[in-house]
DNA sequence: TCGTATAAAATTGTCAACAATTTCAGTTTG
DNA sequence: CAAACTGAAATTGTTGACAATTTTATACGA
């Protein structure tokens, strides 16, 4: 049982976000299944939130559903479902990012830089877990800014992108990229967000 | 209260797939808060399964949840929004028509062309909810048939898109354009069903 | 021994009741 | 009269209990 506060009462969002990044985090393994009962001991809760949680992730992607049975780990991704899923991942973020950098106020890249030092912090602990997601924060920041519309389709696509390649990742170069990107948002420059995005994503 | 039976028992899903047709063929209006109470009266079941009903539509995005508040529907999409989402929506489609054309059994085409039958019935009922409904069926039987991984992505775009649009579309042209998809799929040329998915969905 | 039938255990599906929160109407107060 | 307060009604959040289903373990018979 990971650090957590064990008297503090979970949210459906919450558990829902801690269920997210695990997965990302590779810890559970594909085709595992998920039993109600067990999550909501460890979070302290009783079935019924469990269930709306596990309903969320599956409507994302990241778990699959059966009835009477239960839901299971989603099984991988293959490379070229991949493929089609950052290209469609990479032109959302695009145009997100440019309206981002135009409607951003001091607030929100305020907040963007916070994210990024979270982030940067992840790296450098070598938390997998951390790392996944501030990874979403980070990217979930300037699409929700932008539109709440696509914000539920990105989160399926990154998700289910993420829970491939996330142990492949080199912590140093995603560092790197994301430095690129934030400081192309900082001085409003669109084509090399533009360009560091695609550099990230793909 | 439409025509549904009394005595029958709703499942889950199917409760959310009655609210998906309604929601895109129009039937309640933007921002509109959903009750629970409402709606599980009409379905004659509890408030439990309409619950995960509305989380599973909030993640698709027709819904919008806050806390405490419950559900809505969704405020509509604009315009560039809308164009973000054709492409990926098509980017999608064409990836899961290669596929499926190459590995679509008899029991897939004979499937094929029943709910092509279905489609046209529904719109030469001038039903709009039957045709919302029936032109999702279409498309969804080779979305999923080519990849589970893409298809709760593919629908949620696939509902955002659909909810806009549909009080305006010619019901005529829709079977034309759907029954040109349908004859290049059965004759396996490819290049001629992504122009004809192109049509259809642009 | 192997496959099948059967009973027990585990798990999900549904519900009704209660707690917490929000909304709304009516009242008070400046 | 308008703004703020107050309490009632409506609505959502959570829980524990029970029903239905699936899974597992055991016993039986060819």
């Amino acid at each position: 049982m990971p650090g957590k506060k064990p008297n503090e009462d979970y949210t459906r969002e919450e558990i829902c976000n801690i269920l997210r990044s695990d997965l990302i985090a590779g810890k559970f393994s594909h085709n595992q299944p998920l039993r109600e009962i067990t999550l909501a001991k460890r979070f302290g809760v009783s079935r019924g939130p469990i269930r709306d949680a596990f309903l969320k992730l599956t409507q994302e992607g990241s778990l699959v559903y059966e009835t009477n049975r239960g839901v299971r780990v989603h099984s991988a991704i293959a490379d070229d479902e991949r493929r089609v899923m950052m290209n469609m991942r990479l032109q959302l973020e695009k145009y997100c990012m440019d309206i981002y950098i135009d409607q951003a106020t001091e607030t929100d890249l305020h907040e963007l830089e916070l994210l990024l030092e979270r982030f940067k912090a992840a790296c450098l602990r070598d938390s997998l877990p951390g790392v996944a997601e501030c990874d979403l924060s980070l990217h979930r920041h300037w699409v929700a800014r932008a539109s709440k519309n696509l914000e539920p389709i990105w989160l399926g696509l990154a998700v289910r992108i993420l829970m491939k390649y996330s142990r492949l990742e080199s912590f140093n170069e995603s560092i790197e990229e994301h430095e690129n990107i934030v400081n192309s948002i900082l001085v409003k420059d669109k084509e090399r967000a533009s360009k560091a995005l695609s550099l990230n994503i793909i």
